[in-house]
RNA sequence: GCUGACGUAGCUCAGUAGGCAGAGCACUUCAUUGGUAAUGAAGAGGUCGGCGGUUCGACUCCGCUCGUUAGCUCCA
């Protein structure tokens, strides 16, 4: 089936729904109801909120309707009789009294439902065969928080029941690969309520795998330049109040201390910003310093609300690789390249390049308060940053509203294993900042003049990409990240020196992530244990493998691979480690 | 922050007309020394998220609070 009659498909499948609610419910009120990427959802005023039950119920009565097989007819009407019509729906008189004059107004009727709405429908009810209603949330009107809180019921519809069943075994497959739970299983990491919301505490495995990417990110930013800072995690509100922080970020913020009562007022950093620019101000610069790369694997707070922390996705305190770089205006198309060639590089490495997509993310001119700067000069960074992209042939949507306060950026997306999308990496044009700090350089003509910055990450903040990870790979990591790497599983008791011995060896040629499982368990359980942690290696040794002087290597993926010698396995491992093979 | 749902042993979960808290796995001990996904037995483990209220009596009902979660809003 084509997309757009599948959209069809399930915006008549909410047509349905909404009639059915108003079936059962009719002191509801419509809002709207339109079709969205893997199904439909309908927004309703009530002061009921809707429970699974209520969901059962209004499954039962689209059933109904869909047998009724009413046919949907479409019909327009002029403005007085349209307001007449929708008398009593205080949001189809809202939506109708923003058409602009002269526009037709289109309804859909399908027995005693009608509804404002552009369309296009299937032509009867009995189109609805295969669906499923998902859940019921809040959702704000017209998606500001200022307005009133609707019922939103989420639901998804598709041509027969075998795709439906389908898409439903997948939703559940999705489940399982989820970091918040994997993470948990695989004991990467875990919460405290003592310590608060949005503070995950790395376990032993996921702060390994952290400190693994972390070191190949570290030392791939040193091959091309980038130099490290190491700068505070707070600063008093006067940086802030420079930055435009403090104006436009300050909810965002950690505050620490009393602006009434204490002489000093700190912050906790929200970013490296500000930091890393006084390293740039040490000192009088030239242009014979630039480009200048700097980078920090940074530590940021941030004080997000209470609703939006999820997993290691969202959180208050995370570490990112960030970094700024200071250039001409010459040097700025050639700079940019390279820092998303690295960022390119990078997710083509941990495997998730494919599953990337680009956002040129712009200010809303509408909303000026959000940010800092004039017109003149948002149009000059957003034309500038889009030349870029143009001349590099990236292909982006455009986001409107989603910039920095500070300048545009261009957000590389990623969507987790529900389908719900992150930034993974940021990569900034600033035209601003620099000006307000004072940061310059000496041109080749004696004349100062701000350099351009680039603010980007290489691989986003460590905890996201941890958990997107985790989903990708189901917590069966490559073996360069693996957190433990081989396991050693001896036979019986009398084999335990002999792994003890093997594990010196690993060690000894750098494959450090290795565990003795010495317990006096049988062979099958420790495997089991093993497969169960997901370690790519299992090396087990009983007596006939210690009288040939070879261990037998049952992998992951394959099982039993059959023996070869600790310098085979050794020689093998290396290789996977040192390609970063997936 | 807003609207819902949820919170019982380390984990996954049972446990409603308010009346002494349960299972499996994990853990500890003992026996078993076993060749590619679970050896057997015994034991220990819980202020039923926290605080208040109603009640002779609260895991159970009510309020507040903390946390998790589906979304909205916000965002790396």
């Amino acid at each position: 089936m084509e997309m757009n009659e599948l959209q069809t498909l399930r915006h008549s499948a909410s047509h349905v729904m909404a009639q059915a609610v108003k079936r059962l419910f009719p002191d509801v009120k419509l809002a709207i109801g339109p079709a969205i990427d893997n199904g439909f959802y309908y927004d309703f005023d009530t002061e009921h909120p809707f429970t699974r039950e209520d969901l059962d119920a209004i499954e039962k009565e689209m059933k109904k309707i869909a047998k009724e097989n009413l046919k949907i007819e479409h019909f327009e009407l002029p403005r007085a009789e349209a307001l007449e019509l929708m008398k009593d729906e205080p949001y189809k008189t809202e939506l109708i009294n923003e058409l602009p004059e002269g526009e037709t107004i289109s309804f859909y009727k399908q027995g005693e439902f009608v509804d404002l709405c552009a369309g296009p429908h299937v032509n009867y009810t009995g189109k609805i065969k295969a669906y499923k209603l998902l859940s019921a949330t809040g959702a704000y009107w017209r998606g500001s928080e200022k307005n009133k809180m609707l019922q939103r019921i989420y639901g998804t519809a598709f041509p027969n029941k075998t795709e439906l069943e389908e898409h439903l075994a997948a939703l559940e497959e999705a489940k399982k690969r989820d970091h918040n739970k994997l993470g948990r299983e695989l004991e990467l990491f875990t919460t405290s309520e003592l310590i608060g919301q949005g503070l995950p505490i790395l376990l032993p495995k996921g702060a390994r795998i952290i400190q693994t990417l972390q070191r190949f990110v570290e030392d791939e930013e040193q091959k091309r330049g980038w130099q490290l800072t190491k700068t505070p995690l707070m600063a008093k509100s006067d940086l802030y109040k420079l930055s435009g922080h403090w104006d436009h970020y300050k909810e965002g913020m950690f505050v620490l201390g009393d602006e009434e009562k204490d002489k000093e007022v700190f912050a906790l950093r929200p970013m490296t910003c500000p930091f890393q620019y006084q390293a740039y101000l040490n000192r009088g610069r030239s242009y014979r310093d630039l480009p200048m790369r700097l980078n920090e694997t940074s530590t940021l707070f941030r004080n997000e609300a209470s609703g939006e922390m999820h997993g290691l996705i969202r959180v208050r305190q995370f570490t990112i690789s960030e970094g700024h770089l200071m250039c001409t205006p010459e040097q700025l198309e050639d700079e940019f390249r390279g820092c998303l060639e690295l960022a390119i590089y990078m997710l083509k490495t941990l495997g998730l390049y494919e599953d990337v997509s680009y956002r040129f993310s712009q200010w809303d001119p509408d909303d000026r308060e959000k940010y800092i700067g004039t017109e003149e000069q948002w149009n000059e960074a957003q034309d500038t940053m889009k030349r870029i992209l143009d001349h590099l042939n990236i292909p982006y949507v455009i986001g409107i509203g989603e910039a920095a306060f500070y300048g545009p950026k261009l957000d590389i997306q990623i969507k987790n294993v529900h389908g719900k999308e992150d930034t993974l990496i940021t990569l900034q044009v600033d035209q601003m900042l620099a000006e307000k700090f004072g940061m310059e350089y000496v041109d080749k003509d004696g004349t100062k003049k701000n350099p351009y910055i680039i603010h980007r990450t290489s691989i986003g903040c460590y905890e996201r990409t941890l958990a997107l990870l985790i989903e990708k790979y189901a917590g069966a990591f490559p073996t360069w990240l693996a957190p433990v790497q081989v396991k050693l599983l001896p036979i019986a008791d009398r084999h335990a020196d002999y792994m003890a011995e093997i594990k010196r060896k690993l060690a000894d040629k750098g494959i450090l992530r290795t565990e003795l499982d010495d317990r006096s368990e049988k062979i099958g359980y420790k495997i089991r244990e093993a497969q169960l942690e997901k370690v790519p290696y299992m090396l087990i040794a009983g007596d006939k493998d210690i009288e040939a002087g070879v261990v037998s290597v049952r992998s992951r993926k394959d099982g039993d691979i059959g023996s070869m010698t600790i310098d085979e396995f050794i020689e093998k491992i290396t290789e996977e480690i040192e390609t970063k093979a997936r």
